[in-house]
DNA sequence: ACAAAAGTGTTGAGAGTACACCCATGC
DNA sequence: GCATGGGTGTACTCTCAACACTTTTGT
């Protein structure tokens, strides 16, 4: 049934020996929707993927570096660009594919759920948001993916301020303290919040204020431009 | 001159969609010789990489894991196995090196000198132990891959006992903190360093001390066998 | 007895945690 | 004026850093 042409390989061409494994990258892309931490999947139209859903992925173009292939997957099923993303870990079990050899460099990405545009693109039957504490069955050992992903993302927390990448451009610090407690699913104490936020120096007042809803109206704040790359460099570790 | 042959590829074959990179896996090994922290590196016999210096490295088998191909470079040039290793980060620009696109995941290794003996294999035409803290110009971005290497080795430090893992099966405490000194290339406070370390509570007296060189004897110490799985399940972050 | 390295405790500073009340606004 | 969420300070605990003398052995 499938049709073949020739091409032409070294007379040395020994399958066992050098043929190369698919190279993808796959990316677990955060976002807080209806004070819920979730995640985006993606259902594959062809069998025998119909029934998993899968971390949206992508092949690694020949000429594309590792990076712009996780910001093109990202762009493929949300719209956005230049959001946060974070190269996490390597997986590269020779059966964690079935049909053949898939090495996977996963990524993860946080974005505001303001900016996200989900799109469905040809080969997915379906695109969906899940919340991280209520998965359904995975494809592959993507299931061990995002159990990776949060694990980092939670410790990332503990020690910089990169919440505020899935929140808007100007948001409140008890916004802002909501994100975190759903994220490490505890309760944080308000006063020692602030001082811990505020004291690494990356966020600004606006100077506005927010005046929807009741009571007292809360400052705005935003990141500042350098916060990212600040936050960037203290990745190590893993 | 190269003489080619015939196999069948599906018809829709696009050489600049679908060429897949090679994959690598190169590897970091350390280890203290002569109290100070060096490297291993290796030099290909065949042009045009005869000038530079690089880490051991090899392609990923078809069948084998990153894990396996680590182990098995890591093997092929000390003749050690069983030793402390882990991934870092995957490298994938795509002109990292000019000959064609190749993705690599790096490692690190941990090995106590004695335990190695150096091997020069098939393809190599030399080598031989640097210090970090004076390196030769390195291939292709073999010297980033070092510099995050001894980044993440000194983080560990930090919060682990990772330190053993380049010591003999049986040391003192003084060797311990020596070797942290030497890696971390600043001294520490001998109780305050005994207390940290103690406190993790993975090592564990031997009863036997150490009775070479002058002075008063030294206790010796091993550490636990589940000590490296606890060590790495601490990874995380970056 | 002396040289050489091993071994051992206490104090002070800073970080993190627990905790309760007043303030600004809309209705 | 009251309901709602915003905003603020202090005391306690624990971790980390600084610091010097005694002990055990070989010669």
């Amino acid at each position: 049934m499938t049709q073949v042409m020739s091409i032409d390989v070294p007379e040395n061409y020994n399958p066992s020996e050098f043929d190369r494994p698919s190279v993808t990258v796959d990316v677990a892309i955060f976002s807080l929707v209806e004070d819920d931490l979730r995640i985006l999947l993606t259902k594959r139209a062809e069998r025998p993927f119909a029934q998993y859903w899968a971390l949206p992925g992508t092949f690694v173009g020949i000429n594309e570096s590792l990076d712009d292939a996780a910001n093109r997957a990202l762009a493929d099923k949300t719209g956005v660009k230049d959001v946060y993303t974070e190269q996490l870990y390597t997986f590269g079990a020779p059966d964690r594919d079935p049909r053949t050899r898939v090495i996977t460099i996963s990524y993860f990405a946080l974005v505001p759920f303001t900016a996200v545009k989900p799109q469905i693109n040809k080969g997915d039957s379906d695109v969906s948001w899940f919340s991280v504490f209520d998965l359904p069955e995975l494809a592959f050992d993507h299931a061990q993916i995002v159990e990776y992903a949060l694990t980092r993302l939670r410790y990332k927390l503990e020690y910089t301020a990169v919440g505020f990448q899935l929140l808007p451009d100007v948001f409140t610090l008890t916004e802002l303290q909501k994100a975190y407690e759903i994220i490490l699913s505890e309760r944080l104490d308000k006063r020692n919040f602030r001082r811990k936020i505020l004291s690494y120096g990356i966020l600004e007042e606006t100077g506005n204020k927010k005046k929807d809803g009741e009571g007292r109206p809360a400052k705005l704040y935003r990141y500042r431009d350098d916060a990212v790359a600040e936050v960037k460099t203290r990745r190590l570790f893993p």
